[in-house]
DNA sequence: TATTCAAATAACCATATGGTTATATTATAA
DNA sequence: TTATAATATAACCATATGGTTATTTGAATA
């Protein structure tokens, strides 16, 4: 896991609306010109929305005739979710602060 | 559980150095003071990152003398990863849609 | 009381974001 | 082949973001 590659995931599902795609995807498929009456909004904001779901792997786009049907990658969001309960591990960073002696010791606030 | 709200908690972690200033909270708490070495950026916007921490609930303060200590609000955290996995049912959009019959049936792409 | 240290706030800047309208691309249908 | 439908891309705009430096606020210390 990295930080710079989770962050994007947590980024591209910072937004109601890809939120809410996200979930409507985890009933089924989509294409683009389903989502724009849901939403309201334009049908370049829904592509703009579905190129920054598939650029974090969230999402999976297959060609069916003229309409573009996007599913999730349950397997790209399911391990999200995992790691994000399993951030690695920094304590190198809490020890070099306090070999450093820039640490702040909360337990003697003299 | 609201769209946005959730949204508004994925934002604050979409950042890579808010993600980690989490997972060191994971471990124990800390002053701005110490972050900024770590990070090494300016104190202002370790400032601005709790701020917005904060604001999304994921991080309490609790001020020690001149010091301010941050740490994890554990309970936040684990539920938004709890609601990442429970999504709200959406059907009703679905319903709407296909009721409205601009829903395209992917079977059947004639 | 005056000074000093930690943190917050203000003002600013360059870039990113989420929307728009207009146009191009791709594939079906006439 | 020409028209049409679905999607993508381009160009644009207002606002948000993540950083900076300068200043203010709050608390401990000399």
């Amino acid at each position: 896991m990295e930080f710079d590659v989770l962050a994007g995931k947590m980024k591209a599902l910072s937004d109601p609306t890809r939120l809410k795609i996200i979930a409507l995807l985890k009933m089924r498929s989509c294409c683009v010109c389903e989502l724009v009456p849901i939403f309201g909004i334009s049908q370049p904001a829904v592509s703009k929305h579905m190129f920054r779901l598939k650029s974090a792997g969230l999402v999976k786009e297959e060609r069916q005739g003229k309409w573009v049907f996007y599913s999730l990658n349950e397997d790209v969001f399911q391990e999200m979710g995992f790691d994000l309960t399993r951030l690695p591990d920094l304590s190198h960073e809490i020890k070099s602060i306090e070999e450093q002696g820039i640490s702040v010791q909360c337990e003697i606030p003299e």
